[in-house]
DNA sequence: TTGTACGCGTTATCAC
DNA sequence: GTGATAACGCGTACAA
């Protein structure tokens, strides 16, 4: 690997000429300045990130954490991080599993976006103490260094279930996601609240995990219960999916039998049959949203907390009682 | 944030004592050792990146570089990649965008993973030739500091032509990938042999781009020649999804005046009516392979190509004539 | 206009 | 066992 030191060796000039001519200082002979461009060149020089991150302390990287790289869900919300990000100048990379903390300790980054239960409060607490930037998707942390994206939560769940309500639908079961999220807790408060304002509304809740096989088994516990029509609320659609999968193989019919709506609308919930209704939002919005703040905190700029509106997609899973 | 320094400080010793202390040498007293590892997590102290893989030209950091987050095509890889990386002790990030190809030329990772279209072969080639090791999925490359670990493209096409062949299917259309694409020249090839082992069989290709817009455009074009039955395989699932989705806004039926065959058996496939036949094979060994392939290249051990085999899965949206 | 010298945080090689 | 010190590659005041 060519370095500054080569290109200066063969140039017959000191290393910071060569520096002042790679970052176009005005303090170099336009003809010096083209020699030493050509050497660079010649020798495929490129700065080695290491050394101009140790001494600039800021890489123009951005970190995205993710729980996995799994389901359909995280391609828009990345596309969207990476366009407003490269437009500022910043590099974006992806990076999942809890080695990955590392990565975000040893300041590989100049600031993250985070939408990874599997980093506690604590933890970036913690980073944010120590300088780290970060932008949360999901959960609320107050810290100067520390701003939060989030989806609105309770409008989306109070939609889908008066959605059922409206419908006629008086048995609701409703599959939580798993113990400590804060997207599942801000849902379920909704539900609640809807429910008490409709006194004859009977409300069931199942706990699930977000993932298919939470699906799956409140399928089977509501199969196995089933009694008559009912509607089901999966707090989101991957778990929607994965009940979809279990019932399939049983007598009951969707959207007769079982009337089912889900939350996020992934690709997935277009092409099954019968369409599944759910709540939409735009996950390329928020990506742009939450890295544009990002960057505001790193630049020292005042932000605000912003919030992602959601939007009911009526369709053939749910049918009137 | 806490340096090395600020611990020396703080424990009255010299850097270099509490080096070694942090890297458990043996030539430092157990009490001593212990006063500075305490001191060092009450400053929450973390080994800057920068300067560590500065010093030790290593960063244990991999780098998957894909052309995109789109899709459920590239989560499995990805979850296959990463279970074996970290086993061996190196993070995973993932990569994408022309803006990215920064990342690997400025050394910030060990190594490289490459399945992206993106990257010229001259790019590759002059990575290789500075020193960078990496693994190719999507071409093939004559170089010590490259491997490459493909898809049995031809075993691929070749079932999913004879497929369509055994079960009757004489006019078959073809739709590409992009120009220049690996995988598309490989698995044409294969179809083009097919096809001149059986005489009988009349094939037209149609251009396409691997995305579902290519797949509707191919779409169009078969709806508005239709005279009756034909089969169509469709290079990959994504336009296979495509050309579902513009067929289905015809008076055309899949599975019965258009038989369908794809490849990568992506989720989706499994999800959409009638079920897309497809070829299938192991996207998580896939990943995981071409990470073991990579450390080795790193480790100096001896590699050899390797091959992920495929099969085929039948499904109604081809049925016989 | 160019060269010298130092610092960034870490590791490694020496003396002591 | 411990402590200076040089080196990694780059950027930048400051001196020449």
């Amino acid at each position: 690997m060519a370095s500054i030191k080569d290109i200066a060796k063969k140039a017959g000039v000191s290393i910071s000429t060569v520096s002042y001519a790679l970052n176009g200082s005005p303090k170099v002979t336009d003809e010096t300045c083209a020699r030493i461009l050509a050497i660079a060149k010649e020798l495929n020089y490129v700065p080695n990130a290491a050394a101009r991150s140790l001494k600039k302390k800021e890489s123009k990287i951005i970190g995205a954490f993710l729980p996995d790289f799994s389901g359909g869900f995280y391609g828009d919300l990345l596309q969207g991080m990476k366009g407003t990000l490269i437009q500022k100048g910043y590099d974006l990379v992806v990076c999942s599993g809890p080695q990955s903390h590392r990565l975000l300790a040893e300041k590989l980054f100049d600031g993250a976006l985070i939408l990874d239960h599997t980093f506690s409060d604590e933890q970036l607490l913690n980073f944010a103490e120590l300088g780290h930037r970060l932008v949360v998707l999901d959960r609320e942390l107050k810290h100067p260094n520390i701003n939060h994206v989030l989806l609105d939560n309770k409008a989306g769940a109070s939609l889908a279930m008066e959605y059922l309500i409206d419908l006629g639908h008086r048995k609701i079961y409703v599959v939580t996601g798993p113990e400590g999220s804060y997207d599942s807790k801000q849902r379920m408060a909704a539900v609640r609240q809807t429910v008490e304002r409709n006194s004859d509304v009977e409300c069931i809740e199942i706990s699930g995990d977000f993932n298919r096989t939470g699906g799956e088994r409140a399928g089977k516990q509501i199969a196995a219960e089933f009694a008559g029509p009912v509607a089901v609320f999966c707090l989101n659609d991957e778990m929607a999916i994965g009940m979809y999968d279990y019932i399939s193989e049983t007598d009951l019919e969707m959207g007769k039998d079982i009337h089912i709506i889900g939350f996020d609308n992934i690709e997935l919930s277009e092409y099954i049959r019968p369409r599944l209704a759910t709540i939409d939002y735009s996950k390329k919005k928020w990506g742009s949203l939450a890295s544009e703040q990002l960057i505001k905190i790193i630049e020292g700029k005042p932000v605000e907390n912003e919030r992602i509106y959601v939007t009911l997609v009526k369709a053939e899973s749910v049918k009137p009682v």
